[in-house]
DNA sequence: ATGGTTGTTTAACAA
């Protein structure tokens, strides 16, 4: 494991003998970071690459300059001008479901099995706007209904495999996942109400945080700083809403995890940082 | 101090 949770990835640019490197990221447009994209492959070269946030319709989605990059299998649900979901592989999966929450078509998921059985789910939770009252936000009550709905799903699933569950779920759990807890206990991400939904949803599959299995609490993590401060490291008011989850099994699997903190300072850059783990599967 | 920025799509919305 490393010791710390930010430092740039050095020496050879690949995963550990026998791991699987799985990175999410919010790329927030992939058609507009495409080259950012080809930055993560050299500073990290993924296994897998799971993208939210890639506001590309399908038939615009960017998959040949993909391929090129050697992702040679490709999942990938998008819509005009928000959300969208990608699954980029150089190891072969395929797609299973489902993939619909809460009655919408909205491409916030993206499920694949891999060859050894291996489950990757790839999950844009709503940000749920700006008034933390599902009365007053339609916005906040989809998104609890959406937390509350894969809360219900991973309750009724049966634990029969091994299955790592990644993305922007746009809440920050923990005291320590944001830059000041009181004063953020009313702002969306990190409100009681949808801190309790997403610890039943990581609950009802006994779903392991690996942030938190490699770096304990009170150990601050960010993976998100605001476009709307100056400067983002000076101030420094980081949320950690990108989350790398498995099933207990493969657990203890864990080779290495990275928060990729450098690439919040690339040029043009998307307010998520990369996540990365490494498991030998 | 109730601001501030960015992306998509073109003035409004979502984050």
């Amino acid at each position: 494991m490393t010791a710390a949770p930010y430092a740039p990835i050095e020496g050879p640019p690949k995963a550990p003998r026998g791991a699987l490197r799985i990175a999410t990221w919010n790329i927030n447009s992939v058609r507009l970071r495409l080259p950012l994209v080809e930055k993560l492959v050299a500073a990290a070269r993924p296994d897998i690459l799971c993208l939210q946030e890639t506001k590309c319709p399908d038939e615009h989605f960017p998959a040949e300059a993909l391929k090129a990059l050697g992702f040679q299998h490709q999942i990938f649900h998008g819509m005009k001008g928000y959300n969208g979901v990608a699954i980029l592989s150089r190891v072969p999966l395929h797609e299973t479901g489902p993939r619909h929450w809460c009655g919408l078509e909205d491409c916030r998921h993206v499920q694949a099995t891999l060859v050894n059985g291996t489950e990757i789910h790839d999950i844009y939770i709503p940000a749920g706007g700006d008034i933390p009252d599902p009365d007053a936000n339609a916005k906040f009550k989809h998104k609890l209904d959406f937390v509350r709905s894969q809360a219900a799903h991973w309750k009724k699933t049966k634990r029969d495999r091994p299955r790592v569950l990644v993305g922007d779920l746009n809440i920050a759990p923990f005291e320590t996942d944001v830059w000041s807890h009181k004063q953020l206990l009313d702002v969306v991400s990190h409100t009681p109400v949808e801190v309790e939904a997403l610890t039943a949803m990581r609950a009802n599959h006994a779903w392991v945080d690996l942030s938190r299995q490699a770096f304990p609490e009170p150990q601050r993590l960010y993976t998100w700083w605001s476009y709307r401060n100056s400067d983002w490291r000076k101030s420094d008011r980081g949320r950690r809403l990108d989350h790398i989850w498995t099933t207990p099994d493969i657990a203890p699997k864990l080779k290495g995890f990275h928060i990729l903190r450098e690439a919040r300072d690339w040029p043009q850059p998307s307010d998520h940082v990369p996540v990365i783990a490494d498991l030998a599967l």
